[in-house]
DNA sequence: TTCAATAAGTGCAACAGCTCAACTTTTGAA
DNA sequence: TTCAAAAGTTGAGCTGTTGCACTTATTGAA
């Protein structure tokens, strides 16, 4: 999810815990290298920009940059915690009577990468960023996978089956694919909703092993 | 796939065309470069093993080396095109009466790193490096999923839906994760028969829209 | 047989991402 | 005031990968 403003500012973080100096500084060195990252990448593009400069324009050293960010990808999204908690709650808070992947469909189609350019053009830009970038979308789909477990847990809370059933897992790992087997199609749109489906009929055939 | 020996040896390769000295010498080069690397890989581990040092023992510049291997992970896996023609078979030549779920399953079952250890001990400590090394695991599936696009044309052409239909992609993408969905379960056999099972259930019910 | 075109291979320098070890400064608290 | 931990710096260096200029070997045709 891209960083809201790009302009170098010390945001406060939403932690209400009134921080320190010394994380103040901290979190500031962290915003200066991603604000300086951004704008560089937004400029001249992802694999235009190197590392080593970056460290210039932020005015630290390498060795600093990849102490507030392990990989070169990573200066490109932040957050990734608020992300795994919003697609939880996709599930857990879902209206009721909407199925689970019902559920993840909506919060695929709202969320990543599939918003419609609605207004905010600094994220449509970022978003053309990932992209055209194939080291930023490997990335990106990366970081999904990563919720994997989190989320077959809560699909599991949900929907009553054992914590560690593979129908759990295998429907999570699914759904967070999904964007990316519709890449690239004409309508990419269209394409997560048809594969939403198929993993809707399946779950719903197998998840009452009941009825 | 493995390579059937860690000898060097200059296979004759199965196009039966009489190829001249060139391409044989080519072949063999490959082949040196290839046998060194599984060598030292399994003697000592992936991550240990540096190019410079594999481009040595194969007696080349790692110029020549990477002008047969695109990347260092291509090192390991050989024969990708035969890989892509035995998935698309085990679609096209399946079974009567056996879904198209079904037929991906089967293979995946007997081809992917799910095959239980019988009898061939160079296949099971290769498997080992590949599951032991995390750049390989991702090298592997990336490999994978090159296919989708090959498998969703065969899907659509057995099932008589559009080639650009979006279920077809799904269908393929979402098969050709699942080993990886299934990878961390305590039963990854079990984990990948289910997986297959939400897939099949989710086919049967969209594929023919006219029942 | 000769010869030019082509492909394979070489050597080396360089770059990019990333890490390490040793050292200095800042900071929070005792 | 003192002191250990954390943050940052410096600089060298490793690894995968590429570009460039160059040498050979092989080949198909003249």
């Amino acid at each position: 999810m891209p960083r809201p403003t790009t302009g170098t500012t010390t945001d406060s973080i939403s932690t209400s815990a009134p921080m320190g100096r010394r994380e103040r500084k901290k979190a500031a060195t962290r915003q200066a290298i991603a604000d300086a990252a951004l704008r560089l990448f937004l400029e001249r593009g992802y694999d235009e920009v190197g590392i080593r400069e970056i460290a210039d324009a932020a005015d630290v050293s390498t060795t600093t940059l990849f102490k507030h960010f392990p990989v070169k990808e990573a200066l490109v999204f932040d957050e990734e915690s608020d992300q795994e908690s919003r697609l939880l709650a996709a599930v857990r808070e879902r209206p009721e009577g909407q199925s689970i992947p019902a559920a993840l469909r909506e919060h695929a189609l709202t969320t990543r990468r599939m918003a419609a350019t609605d207004g905010d053009t600094t994220l449509a830009v970022f978003t053309e960023l990932v992209a055209r970038t194939p080291a930023l979308r490997d990335y990106a789909q990366k970081m999904w996978l990563r919720h994997t477990t989190a989320l077959a847990r809560a699909i599991a809370e949900e929907s009553g089956l054992a914590a560690d059933d593979p129908l759990c897992t295998a429907l999570a790992h699914f759904a967070l694919e999904a964007p990316r087997a519709a890449y690239s199609h004409a309508d990419p749109r269209e394409a997560v909703i048809r594969a939403f489906d198929l993993l809707e009929y399946g779950w719903n055939a197998l998840s009452r092993p009941a009825l």
